[in-house]
Formats: C-alpha cells, sequence, structure tokens
DNA sequence: CTGAAAGCGCTTACAG
DNA sequence: CTGAAAGCGCTTACAG
C-alpha cells in the first residue's frame, strides 16, 4: 500500500491505457489523437473510435505525467513581496489571469514578505515543480537585484528593474505620470503657486521602512512634474516632506501645517491618493475649498480616489495591464530584454479646476 | 529530440542516481536517507555520506516525479469568483498563505469570474495537476452549490456556505456583527433613532448583477442588528434602501435624501464602509457634525474608514482569519464538516458618541 | 497506418 | 543493513 490512493476520492481516475483498451488500439495512438498530432495520419475511423472512447471514459489526461515527460508544466508563478495579499496592488493579478487564461496556463501566487530565505525556499520549491517561467514582483516600483535561482528559468520583471539591462521588466511609466498631472494643472491655468506634496523628509530615504526600498515613483514622478513645469517656463512653488508613510493621517497633517503656516497654494500634486484625500480634509477644515480655492491632484488611481467630496482627480496606476503585459511576454518567450514601460492615465475626478485667482 | 530541454536553463538539474553513484549507494539508499526515514536503519557512515554528496551536488528532488509517484503534490488551490483579483477581500489569500507557509505547500490563484464553464475547466486542470485540496470561496459571504467536480478532491468553502450540511466551510459570524454594532451604539446611549443604511429597494433582490448573489451579510447583519435592539426593549427608527451598489455615491445621495426628509437620525449603521463614508459626506454637507449630532457606524473595516473625518467605526471582516482558518482546516483533513463562524470585531474610529440629545 | 518499448525522476514493497 | 525492480501516467523516437 502506498500512499496514491490519499489524492483521490470516490472513483479512480481514469487512465489513457483504459481509452486504449476501449478502443481497440496501442497507447500511443491514443495520445497522438488526443493530442492532434496531424503529421502522424491516422485513419478517420481509428480518430473517431479514439475520441468516443475518451469521451464515454471522461477521460482528462493526468497533467503531472505529462510535466514529467516533456518538461513542461503549464504553470507559471507570479513572485513577489507582496502583490498577492495587498489590497489594489492585486490588480496585477487580475492582468497576469487574463493573459493565462488564453494560454491555458495555471498561475501559482507566492509572497515572500521581502524575505531573501523565504524567497529562496519558494523559488526552489516552484522550480522544483517544473514551473514554465517566473513573473518576479514588487508591491512598489523599485530597483532589484535579481536572485540567482531566478536564471534558472524564463522570467520577466512586473514593477520593478534590475541593472541587468538584459532583463525584460514592465514597469508604469512613473515620469510620464508626473508630466501629465503637471500638464493637466496648466492646462486649468494654474502655473505659479503649484505645490508638491510627499518628498521625503530632508536627509533621509529612510524613517520608514518602506523607504529603504527607494521607490521610483517620488523621484520619476517629480522628474516628470519639474520637466513639464520647465517646459512651460515655471516651477515648483514648494515642497512638503511626508515621514513615515504615504497615508491619509500623514497627508491631512503636513497639509494642515502648511495652511497654518501662511502659504496660498493654488494647486497640490500629492505624491499618492491617500495623500490626497488627507491633504482636502485638511484644506476643507481649514475652510479652503477644493477645488475652487485649491485644486488637488494625485496619483494611484486608487478606490480612495471616490471617498471624498469633491471626488479627486488622479492619474492611475495600470496594474491590471502591467500584469498583463508581464504574463504576455513571459509567454511569448520572445519578450525584449528591455524595460517596457506602461502609460498612466488621468483618472478624471472633480478636485482639478481654474485657480482662484483667474476667476 | 524531445522537448525536455525547454523549461530548463544552462546546467542540467542535479538527478538523484547522480547522488547514488557519487555517494556509492543505490537509489533507494539515496532516497531513505533523504526523506528522513528512521525506520529503515542505515549505517551512520552511509546516512553521512549521502547527505554530503546531496549537498555537494546542490540536489534538490523534482516535485513533479514525487507527485507522479505518491499522489500528492504539495499543492492547493483558491478557487474564487474574484477573491486573488479584488481589492481587500483578497487579504483572505493572506492567510491562506500564512497558513500553507508553515505545512511547506504551494499555492494555485485561480478566479472564475463567477463563469461556471471556466470554473468547471479550472477545476479538471487543477484535479490534473494532482493538488492535495481546494479552497472553494466566494467573495461576498453566501450560499453556493458545490461544484460536482470539486467532490473529487478534499475541500473547505472560505466566504460561502452550501446548503448540504456535510461540508467544512468557514465565514464571519454577520450575526454576531450586527450585535456588535447595535451594542456599540447601545453602549453610547443611543436607543431610539437609530436607522439603518443599506436594505435592497423594496420588492426586489435585484437590481444589481450581484443583488442576485444575495449577499448573507444584508440579512444576517440586520437580524444582529434586530436581536439587540430587542433585547435592549428597542428597534431600528427605520431602513433606508440602496439600489444599484454598496459605494459611497450611493451611500451619499441616499442618505442626503433621509436628512432632506426630515428624519433626525441619532445615529446610522451603514452596510458597509463605502456607505458610511458617503453617509458622513452627507450628513456633513448638510450641516451635521459626526458625531456630535449623528453617529454612523459601517461593517467591513476596510481602509476607506480612515479616508473620512473622523475615521469611521467599523465592524472588521476578518478576512485573514477566515483564509488561514480555511486553509488549515484543509491541511488537517480531519475538519469538521460543518460551518465554522469567525467572529467580527470592532474596529474603532473616531464616528460614535453619546447621542446629542443626551448631551 | 499503428504498436512495442524506452524513459521522465522519483518511492516503496520485496529480496537478500 | 542495502540493492534491484516495479511502477506512477504520460510522450515520442523507432520499427514494422
Amino acid at each position: 500500500m502506498d500512499g496514491r490512493s490519499q489524492g483521490l476520492r470516490g472513483d479512480r481516475r481514469v487512465t489513457l491505457t483504459e481509452v486504449a483498451k476501449r478502443a481497440g488500439v496501442s497507447r500511443s495512438t491514443v495520445s497522438f489523437v488526443l493530442n492532434g498530432r496531424t503529421d502522424l495520419r491516422l485513419s478517420a475511423d481509428t480518430f473517431t473510435r479514439v475520441r468516443r472512447a475518451a469521451d464515454e471514459l471522461g477521460y482528462s489526461p493526468n497533467a503531472t505525467a505529462k510535466t514529467l515527460r516533456t518538461g513542461r508544466s503549464g504553470t507559471v508563478a507570479l513572485v513577489s513581496d507582496f502583490i498577492g495579499t495587498t489590497s489594489f496592488a492585486n490588480a496585477m493579478v487580475r492582468g497576469v489571469l487574463e493573459s493565462l487564461h488564453d494560454a491555458d496556463t495555471l498561475l501559482y501566487t507566492v509572497d515572500t514578505q521581502g524575505e531573501p530565505s523565504l524567497e529562496s525556499k519558494l523559488l526552489r520549491s516552484l522550480i522544483n515543480r517544473d514551473v514554465d517561467g517566473i513573473i518576479y514582483g514588487s508591491m512598489f516600483t523599485r530597483t532589484i537585484a535579481v536572485p540567482e535561482l531566478l536564471r534558472n528559468v524564463p522570467f520577466v520583471l512586473l514593477n520593478c528593474v534590475s541593472d541587468d539591462p538584459d532583463t525584460a521588466a514592465v514597469i508604469p511609466d512613473e515620469v510620464g505620470a508626473g508630466a501629465t498631472a503637471a500638464s493637466a494643472l496648466l492646462a486649468a491655468g494654474h502655473r505659479d503657486r503649484i505645490w508638491f506634496v510627499g518628498i521625503f523628509p530632508p536627509g533621509t530615504t529612510g524613517g520608514a521602512a518602506w523607504h529603504s526600498w527607494s521607490p521610483l515613483a517620488l523621484p520619476e514622478r517629480l522628474q516628470g512634474i519639474d520637466g513639464a513645469l520647465a517646459a512651460a517656463g515655471t516651477e515648483l512653488a514648494g515642497s512638503v516632506a511626508i515621514a513615515d508613510d504615504w497615508d491619509v493621517a500623514n497627508g491631512y497633517s503636513s497639509v494642515a501645517k502648511l495652511v497654518a503656516s501662511g502659504a496660498t497654494p493654488s494647486a497640490l500634486i500629492c505624491i499618492n491618493d491617500a495623500v490626497g484625500v488627507g491633504a482636502c480634509l485638511a484644506l476643507q477644515e481649514a475652510g479652503m475649498r477644493v477645488p475652487d480655492d485649491v485644486s488637488v491632484m494625485a496619483f494611484d488611481g486608487s478606490p480612495l480616489t471616490t471617498a471624498v467630496r469633491p471626488t479627486l482627480t488622479s492619474v492611475a496606476l495600470p496594474h491590471e495591464q502591467l500584469g498583463r503585459l508581464a504574463a504576455q511576454l513571459l509567454l511569448d518567450g520572445t519578450a525584449a530584454p528591455r524595460v517596457h514601460r506602461v502609460p498612466m492615465t488621468l483618472s478624471p475626478g472633480h478636485s482639478i479646476s481654474a485657480p482662484s485667482s483667474a476667476r
């Protein structure tokens, strides 16, 4: 007695041998027919006999045996720090699943919590299971070092890039997003009193644990903003630092402080939606109307944008497209080994209008 | 030439046969040593020789071959309509992963979009891959019919229940949640002007597509609320219907209408956080302060609770615990075939206080 | 046009 | 105390 029966329940599984027996042909023939190999010309009669037998028995080939034989498993894995388990970012999973669906491929979801030892163990486990490829991702857009084990298998980076130029990677066009945000404000008539909310406190990239990951969103969005403003012959009036975390509470307190200091911004560009929501709440509590007195622009396009009145205008992260493209590149196998940038588009809300001075 | 090399890259994978050769023993012996079978007494010398050979070669057993032989794959699947790809609810994935981590088990994530034909295809595909079990879940807490294919494999229901009493299922204690919400308001001194926001429009369980799924949250939370109020000798002053969807915009418009109608609630219990946020916005826009004039209580404990001032008090869905428990029950194999209810706990915010009349 | 045989990399009774 | 052999369920050259 070996444990084989444990995975099953009720009826024994139908095997290729049984189909062959029922159809009165060899196992080879059944395999050829069921895999649609037309290069071998089988008689039409044999063909239909085999198909019928398979149907009648409800035969479905065992994928484990197939994998052992062919080396291909029809599975890929999404390995990341937290993508699979985090709100909102996990829209990337949706995109991945969409692409895989058409390719009849199953997905392992693996979150490593950013722990290298756990990551190694899980990568090894996946490779031992003959995954056809791995999508290696990060919740924050950042630069990562490609784990050695990953090189045993085809892979694509998702929402992160590596130093190695010969690596396929898919990330949002954060620079373009910054330009989009600034351009929208310029188009509305803003120019001289545009502030940015969300730089790291002076002298630190540290502070909160995740700061040490150096999210690319901050420098690249700023770069895009600076570029667009410079092209219009202007620049940011100032920047507000946020310590700890880009959340509602910190957005609120930072902007409350800004307003209390006597600053009179015509528009705020906030590093993300949570900070943008906090900014709106602080402005409104200080008696300033959004957008009549101050316009507010944010990034991410998360559900938080609908949680304020007026709703928040935001440049949306293309999570789903990122996932979809990464999976496509992996499946194609012919992915250009370069960084693929996915555009971020404006998600319209009601927090932007002409500056009050222009009214 | 057969396709075997395709899944690999660079070095060929080390096999058990090579370890045996290097250690100068048979493959059986290597297998026994590496699987720590102490019932067979091997000489200490053999033992260390094998271990050393395996280490030196960096041997890691091929899981596919192991699965084919033993019938156990060390994998389970989370099959649901949308859990893997939806914000917030996907905290269930986190819980599942936590439990699996300790058991050295990998997770397939599969979303069926609620399409039965896709579901069948995917279930079959998983069973063909010899998954050790399936967690079958739903994004909304509801009653489902167990798919026939699921019965080929051990399974546990997650966030849903079936008619079949002999089924292990894990769902939130929604009735208790209703009681918790009502009790918190009673404790704060509310009694006669407590309203509920979020019933279906009269005469429908339809309307929005998802209404036809009959989420258990509504009737069970109401049951808990009614019970707690009745025990205190009172009852709801009224209920407000919400059509389409339980979102911010609908919460806002429904409560705006309620207030405009001249109703003077002392507290609102909202079916979820989004509706609760909309309620707060509508109250504040009508010049009523939260919680000084009206207390607001919600359900879910989502990130939206932090997006309003004051922050929202909510009875939180225990997504992570649900996932963790479901996976544990599946792994144990000895899961009691019954419905396991996980308590929902109060997630404190600042939207509750004593009623204005009591001040 | 079709079958017999080898082999993927393991585990596990069975012999000695 | 350890090895030789069978077998999990497939695919695929190789013969005929």
